[in-house]
DNA sequence: GTCTATATGGGGATAGAC
DNA sequence: GTCTATCCCCATATAGAC
């Protein structure tokens, strides 16, 4: 393997279980068999060593989504589009990203779920660039999908989505960690179908009421 | 106000803002005008310093979750115990924090956020204390309150749960940053009856069906 | 309780030989 | 492409005067 893919391992691994400012190029030089100088000769920065490593995932994962959005567009026709497709589409190409090298997508999934609440700088811009390319892509299938949701309450909702996703991606060990060994994250199968169910129930909730008469979707 | 709560105001603030590891104590007694080697003297070092931080906040929202929980479970007697009952006690105290000094919320949001995402050390530790302390006591109430669902989808939904809060409390900019205004998250009411509406939709849905037939609960 | 001064260590980035 | 050596900066923590 190429040197340049050995820090990006090396790389996406040590940031996800150190973090991204406590985690020096020498220790990823160090796990990655390179010299030190390697990252600034391939690499400008340790900031574009990081973009670079967000870019080698998130580049096939929004791929496969729009893929299987246009998949599910075209078995619709004009009929309804199924919510629990569009949300499928979104979510299945992450939670089953290529697992390589072995046990690096746990690595990276941390780093996914990190994007969120590490403010401003980096972070920032990879999300910004990464989900800008297919944030109005969604946005449309699922306005198309659950015509009778206003604006406001599809957008609160994605909201919601995103956190639900990135927590299971980011925080599998504090679920095992919290319920001693119950829950197995590794079936991501499993995983996936239950995140789909509870985030499609979600999205097709009554609106919420806050005078106390029901209030139903249309 | 005391030089103490001035430095625990500014580690927030800037905790929240830079990231732990990329916020230095320099700047922290800069901003709450003191002494660098206050820190050591009131704190006794920078990871005690980030436990304060998060104890102030946290030790009040347990204590008024645990106070809901209660109340929730008096109303029900011996009828059944209303879920979204549950999950507005595990909720609504973290939307609803006291928000001291202004715009301090929004900042430990962030924090807490982060809390999930940022691996091992400190913020491991602090999890690990702080949410044990109710932990038991929310999963008995949920599984009242759903007695046809099996233990290890509670699980998964509590841990989808987690992450649709830490994200609503960790990433509001975001929503607003992509959404370009149209969401206002300073009207907490309103956020807290989406995200019950969300979640409760979520914890009521039918059990994931993976064969084809449907399946539903009990 | 508050300050100055400093000990001690590690970080990212680069120059220049091979 | 790979290495060594080094520049330069900033961090936490503490000692000790006031």
């Amino acid at each position: 393997m190429s040197t340049k893919e050995r820090i990006l391992d090396a790389a996406e691994h040590l940031f996800s279980e150190h973090g991204f400012a406590d985690t020096s190029l020498r220790s990823i030089t160090a796990e990655a068999g390179a010299n030190l100088a390697a990252v600034n000769y391939y690499f400008q920065s340790k900031d574009v060593l990081l973009q670079a490593v967000f870019a080698r995932r998130v580049g096939p994962i929004n791929q496969r989504r729009l893929e299987m959005l246009e998949a599910a567009e075209a078995r619709a026709g004009d009929g309804p589009l199924p919510v629990e497709d569009v949300l499928r589409a979104f979510v299945e190409p992450v939670l089953k990203m290529p697992d390589d090298p072995p046990d690096n997508r746990r690595s990276f999934g941390r780093l996914l779920g990190r994007i969120y609440t590490e403010p401003g700088g980096v972070f920032g811009r990879i999300l910004k660039v990464q989900f800008g390319a297919i944030k109005d892509r969604f946005r449309n299938a699922l306005e198309r999908a659950l015509p009778g949701l206003p604006q406001l309450e599809l957008y609160w909702r994605i909201h919601f989505l995103i956190g639900t996703l990135a927590h299971t991606v980011a925080g599998v060990e504090h679920l095992e960690g919290i319920f001693g060994g119950v829950c197995d994250a590794s079936d991501t199968d499993a995983v996936l179908e239950r995140l789909l169910t509870f985030v499609a129930a979600g999205f097709q909730a009554p609106l919420p009421c806050r005078g106390g008469s029901p209030c139903e979707l249309k």
